[in-house]
Formats: C-alpha cells, structure tokens, sequence
DNA sequence: ACCATATATCTTGATATCAAGATATTTTGA
DNA sequence: TCAAAATATCTTGATATCAAGATATATGGT
C-alpha cells in the first residue's frame, strides 16, 4: 500500500539532489504517464486478436458508435480521435486497404469524403468491442468501484481544468 | 462541473448502440489517455525550448537525478524508461551526435558501456528541469492540494495492481 | 460575378518506436 | 575446462506520427 514504487525513487531521487525543486506535481504526472503506457500495451494485445492496434480500432470504433449510417467524414475523425490531416490520411488508407472502410465523395462538399464502415468492418468493430470491455474491466479491477468513481470525477476535472488552460 | 465532457459524450453514445456493455471503465481509461496526450504536448513545449523532446529530457533527467558521477548502463536506462533496446540505442546515438552524453566501456563487462553526462549535457538538464517542474505545477494547478494527493494515492494503487496483473 | 480567404484532404520528409534477429561477451553447470 | 545458456547491445525492417506545404473546392464580401 505505502511501498516505494518507480515514481517514489524517482521523486527520491530529485529531492536528494535538487532540494531546491518542488517534486509533487511530478509524482502525479508521473503515474499518470506509466499507467497510461502499461494499459495501453495490455489493451493492444486485446486488439491484435483481431489483427487492429490502437489507430485502428479508434477509428472503427469512433464509427461503430455514432449509430446508422455509421459514416463520419475525416475530418470529424480528426476531431474525435486528437490527431493530424496526415496520420488519418494514413489511418484511412490502411483500413480501405484492409477492407474495413469505405469512402464515397461527399455529395454535399465537393472537398470531402465521407468514411463509412464496410460490413466487414461492422461485423470486425462489434466483435472487438466485446473483448475490449473485458479488456478494461479487468485493468480497472484492481480498484473498488467506488474508488473507480472518484477516480473518474477526479481525472474529468483534471481533464476539464488542462483544456482550459 | 458536471457538464459531459468529450469522454462522456462517447459513453452515451456506447450505451445507446450497444445497451448489453458495460462501459463504466471505458470512461476512465479514456480519460486517463486523452489527459495524458494533452499533458504530454504541454511538456514537450516546455522542452523544446532546450532543444529536448520526451525521449531526449527522459534519458538526460534519468542520469542526472542518479547523483554523480552521473552514469548508467544502456540497460539500466531501458529499465528505468521501459523503452526496448531499438529504441534506447537509437536514442543515445541522438544524445551522443548532440554532445550531451559520453559512452566508455564498462571495465567491469566488456558486452557494455556506461552512459554518462557531458558538462554541456549536465549544463541543459539541470537548467531544464527547472522549467519542466514549473510546467508541471502549473498543469497541476486546476486541483486543489488535497485533490492532487487524493489523486495520486488512487492512481498509485492502480498503477501497482495493472502492473502485478 | 469575382476575388480573397477559409476549409478539406493529401503529400512529403523527418523522427520515434517496436519486434525480431545478429553479434559479442559473460556466466553457469557438468 | 568447456559447451550451453544468458546477457548487453546493435541492426534491420516495418509502422505511426507530426509539421509544413500542396491542391482542390467552397464561402463571403464587395
């Protein structure tokens, strides 16, 4: 419960010497950032049982979830998914190439392109969806659900509070 | 406060197209992960300033709150940055080309060298970390003392469960 | 109607990462 | 002592990402 972990050596560590330096935020940020990296890598070999990694299954995902038709354009999935023009230019090209999307020309915005699920895809992401939630339950279990509760409120106020900023 | 933010925004939408799952942790590790992505962007500004990025302040830092005389091996840096070997070579070749770290071999085994920092590396490191810590405070700042704590306690447990899983 | 500006998407070039395998050296066990 | 196994590091090949710039189309103001 109290034992030293990797970030409290590492807190250690500074406070020994750069007495000078206020190390508390660092704690914080720090779990944050190692928690983050081993959950991610638990939930990508969830993923890789249905041959998707992370860029892929958030796209199919961020479809799946929007309901019928199931179709966004890319620059929607840009603003779901946090990531630039050219990593989904690519994203979008590996699933066409996979199958699991389709793209059709915007009939409304000569520009654009609307990307929707192909039924492969459909019948991929709500396979996978099953297996991801097992996935995150079992990550989360280690914390009771009332903790889970406060650690969510705690992390939306963070969140809120850093967008803002 | 309780406005839906981004995270819960996906969740209603989960529960709408698939009522049978459970989504309660999906909202917290989604949080987790998009908290961490605009953190990490917050600090790489402040390290960019020095000419670092993650990969390059993370190794400099490791060395430098190690004590004198500010050396480690290839391997205990992978270890302390869970990093592969790929990438930790790649990495001090950076460092090395920028002058910010020397390499000897080990004396003591002749399969490895020790990594230690250069007067330049010590110089940007001890001078970055100060601006880093200041970033960090201010990242922190929209929870109170007790929060950040609270938070941090819960975010310890969990880090240890995932990791003992 | 027309031009300037904004928007949607793609392209290019650079970097970081990983997994798998290669090489050199050390350690272990018979 | 010596062969087998372990360890430390590097190499290779593939992928994901970003920033900056290119291209095509749409929109707004005059």
């Amino acid at each position: 419960m109290n034992a030293m972990d990797h970030v409290d050596k590492i807190l250690t560590q500074w406070q020994q010497q750069r007495p000078d330096l206020n190390v508390a935020p660092m704690g914080t940020l720090g779990r944050l950032k190692r928690l983050n990296q081993s959950l991610m890598r638990r939930m990508e070999q969830t993923w890789a049982v249905y041959g998707l990694n992370d860029s892929s299954f958030d796209v199919l995902a961020t479809l799946r979830r929007e309901g019928p038709p199931y179709a966004l354009s890319p620059s929607d999935l840009m603003a779901s998914t946090m990531v630039t023009s050219g990593t989904m230019t690519h994203r979008l090209q590996q699933l066409e190439k996979a199958g699991l999307i389709e793209r059709v020309k915007n009939p409304a915005d000569g520009r654009g392109f609307l990307i929707s699920l192909s039924e492969k895809g459909f019948a991929l992401i709500d396979e996978a969806i099953v297996a991801h939630v097992e996935t995150q339950a079992e990550l989360v279990s280690g914390l009771s659900d009332e903790q889970r509760a406060q650690l969510d409120a705690l992390l939306k106020q963070f969140l809120n509070s850093v967008e803002k900023q």
